[in-house]
RNA sequence: GGACGGUUAGCUCAGUUGGUUAGAGCGCUUACUUGACGUGUAAGAGGUCACAGGUUCGAAUCCUGUACCGUCCACCA
């Protein structure tokens, strides 16, 4: 054994042959009761980034219940992530002076899908070279024909169940992306706008968007204001920069008397909160912004301006006029802008599909208060509650191509949709006529996400869904709490009667090393890959989980790192220690994998008990997903313990203890081995074994007898 | 406006139901390195456990409040 620890070439041997001899199935273990995890899908267009090293927990955990005989399933998956993916591609296109604009629906798509198949695989590399054991045979992507007919499927229940619907209102609109987006994937950012205090006939009122009055429909103040309750059902008539115009006086308990002059003007195509207080009074819509962020013909000469430009130039028409009474620079307020490309998002009137929330919620809520399903660690339950109590129905249509398309077909005689299973519909099932045409939309991409624990097991092997549907754990980051697992609880109890998995188990996000997020604009991203081949997968791994508390965020640390490859540099050379330089007559460990020796001393009866503590310790923290327990007294007890203390004591009694060494170095491995899968086998393939592989031996504590 | 997390040695962080002199890694000091260890071992310096009250025989740990940092949720024009 050479004096210093190579982790490259240790870590580039093992993993085609564990997976060569068919350890990643849960058929290893036929008799074992299930344990399975679904993974949660990277997109498939992507590379692995810090957030996926955290699958190590996965893996952990799956190592761990295969080690104790259980039949485990770590079920690997892959996204096409549609707006992500097509965002990314856009960009690629616009490198080469192209648009979306410039292909029909079909082009674009088979580019994307072509786009995409180039850098699939790409992160199956990255997951096998940090020791993941999945289970590649059963490989999902979101995309395959049979994933795709169940989420027709579930989409067509809903729809006969009355769960989804169709209609207009104000939805989420990127102008720049070109699509809608559902509430959660708007951000809100601090903004500093200035505030117009205009006038409004007899009457002032403060408003941002200047640009909407096109699209007024009234004016509001709330029913009890004493100021303005004499214009209460009054209609105005109002000097404009084009004109004159005539709006009612309305009372809305929605206007808040203290912001501004009390008074708001009412836009309900243009802004959430009037759109509202337009349904109640019945007020029409005018639409005076389009869906390429600029004014339309409504605006008279203003027309074609974008909405930004167009806000300053009314200003300045308006001030020539002496219309505008004040303005207040100093106005900060919160706007809402898309996730991805930061263009502010414009509230626009757009007909979609929705999922009527309310009943699925409910169910989801009760599923987690029964501790059907248990949330780790427990804070983060009061969240879960907090959203699905409040949540509002889901927007589930996308304007975009890469994506499932929506099997909902529009007649264009009698105006009525007919939903299908995907197939495609000739005539249509109300009238009998052959005007149809198919709705150009997607799914939101988590609309199919959130059936991916019973999509994927049902389109695996046959049984594959009996025997491990409800899955064992969902682990993945607290940030896609409500994104992804608890709309995967809402569908999957709503499809399959069923939770779709016990334990929901969150770790916190890995920071950069100064403590801030890691982004791409930031330029601060960190490839886990690169640091696996710094410092080796094994202390990577172990780093991510020791030293900080399971569920909190880290920032990533070279000392720690560094540190982490001394401790398998430890092992090396406590495996060279005991293997390399035993004396030759020393006794060895035999087949019962006991150590049988006459006359233990009291050092040797500590150890032993205290690896017996060790094993049993590292057991319960696994179980309770207190990894960082378990890590802490893996390596406090193998360095500080057996290496400072026992073997400096034994080095004496040098080939009478030597099967105690074996032994408990030997144990001492294999609870290490789901932490550190590869310098564990190494060495372990070194000692007296029976197995074939560390990977299918018997976790230590099954095998000591109770006492 | 709500909610959650954090505040412990110079730095990065542990500290599960309250219990003897508060821990680790890195860094620092001093010796040793005699048969495994790009080193390792042994010993050591270093903390008013954010702040203010309270409960208790006893609190970093429980309760109340405050400050600062971070995150999430919410339609304030």
């Amino acid at each position: 054994m050479d004096k210093v620890y190579d982790q490259k070439t240790v870590e580039e041997k093992w993993y085609q042959s564990w997976e060569k001899k068919g350890y990643f199935q849960p058929e290893i273990n036929p008799n074992g009761k299930p344990y399975a995890i679904i993974l949660p899908p990277p997109n498939a267009n992507g590379d692995l980034h810090f957030g996926h090293a955290m699958f190590t927990i996965e893996d952990i955990l799956i190592r761990f219940h295969r080690m104790k005989g259980e039949a485990a399933l770590w079920l690997p998956g892959e996204d096409h992530a549609g707006t992500e993916t097509q965002f990314v591609f856009e960009k690629h296109l616009s490198k080469l002076g192209k648009s979306r604009f410039d292909y029909d629906r079909a082009t674009l798509y088979k580019m994307i899908y072509e786009f995409v198949e180039e850098n699939r695989g790409k992160i199956r590399n990255q997951m096998q070279r940090m020791g993941f054991s999945l289970n590649w045979d059963r490989l999902k992507y979101t995309l395959d024909p049979d994933i795709v007919k169940v989420v027709y499927k579930t989409f067509k229940k809903l729809f006969d169940d009355g769960l989804v619907y169709r209609t207009n209102r104000l939805v989420n609109y990127c102008t720049k992306d070109g699509t809608s987006f559902s509430d959660l994937e708007v951000i809100y950012e601090e903004r500093k706008d200035p505030l117009y205090y205009i006038k409004y006939g007899p009457l002032v009122l403060a408003t941002v968007r200047l640009e909407t009055k096109f699209g007024d429909t009234a004016v509001a103040v709330h029913p009890s204001d004493k100021r303005y309750k004499k214009y209460i059902g009054q209609e105005l008539e109002i000097k404009t920069v084009s004109g004159k115009t005539k709006l009612k006086v309305i009372a809305d308990k929605a206007v808040n008397p203290e912001f501004g002059t009390g008074i708001v003007k009412v836009t309900p195509a243009h802004d959430p909160n009037d759109f509202e207080i337009g349904q109640r009074h019945n007020l029409p819509m005018i639409q005076v912004i389009d869906y390429s962020g600029k004014l339309n013909e409504k605006c008279g000469k203003f027309a074609g301006l974008r909405v930004k430009k167009a806000r300053s130039v009314i200003a300045e028409a308006m001030q020539e006029k002496g219309l505008i009474e004040k303005v207040d620079y100093d106005y900060t307020h919160r706007v809402g802008i898309c996730y991805k490309c930061k263009t502010v998002i414009e509230p626009l009137p757009l007909e979609q599909w929705y999922i009527a929330t309310k009943s699925l919620a409910e169910k989801a809520l009760k599923v987690v208060k029964n501790n059907e399903v248990k949330i780790f660690p427990i804070n983060f339950e009061k969240i879960y509650f907090n959203w699905l109590e409040n949540i509002r129905d889901w927007n589930i249509s996308r304007q975009i191509v890469w994506g499932i398309q929506i099997p909902a077909w529009f007649c264009e005689s009698c105006k009525k949709w007919t939903v299908t299973e995907g197939e495609t519909l000739d005539t249509c099932l109300h009238c009998n006529n052959s005007t149809l045409k198919q709705d150009s939309d997607t799914f939101d991409t988590w609309f199919s996400s959130a059936q991916w624990p019973f999509a994927t097991l049902q389109t695996t092997k046959p049984g594959d869904f009996e025997k491990f549907y409800p899955t064992s754990v969902m682990e993945t980051g607290r940030d896609i709490l409500f994104f992804w697992v608890a709309r995967m609880i809402m569908l999957g109890i709503y499809v399959t009667g069923k939770i779709p998995f016990k334990d929901i188990v969150l770790h916190g996000t890995v920071l950069d090393p100064l403590g801030k997020k890691m982004s791409k604009s930031k330029g601060n991203v960190v490839n886990p890959i690169e640091i696996a081949n710094q410092y080796g997968a094994d202390a990577i791994r172990f780093a991510l989980v020791y030293g900080t508390a399971f569920g909190h965020d880290q920032s990533l640390s070279h000392p720690k790192l560094q540190a982490m490859r001394k401790f398998t540099n430890k092992l090396w050379n406590i495996g060279r220690f005991i293997i390399d330089f035993a004396p030759e007559n020393a006794k060895h460990l035999d087949s019962t994998g006991i150590p049988n020796i006459n006359k233990k001393s009291q050092d040797d009866k500590q150890i032993l008990d205290n690896l017996s503590k060790t094993i049993k310790t590292v057991t319960q923290a696994i179980n309770s997903y207190r990894f960082h327990d378990a890590a802490d007294v893996l390596y406090k007890f193998i360095w500080h313990e057996f290496a400072d203390k026992y073997i400096e004591s034994s080095k004496d009694r040098r080939s009478e203890v030597q099967p105690i060494l074996e032994y408990v170095f030997r144990t001492c491995l294999e609870l290490l081995h789901p932490f550190m899968p590869f310098i564990t086998e190494e060495l372990w393939q070194k000692l007296p074994h029976k197995e074939d592989s560390i990977m299918i031996t018997k976790w230590p504590e099954t095998r000591i007898p109770a006492n």
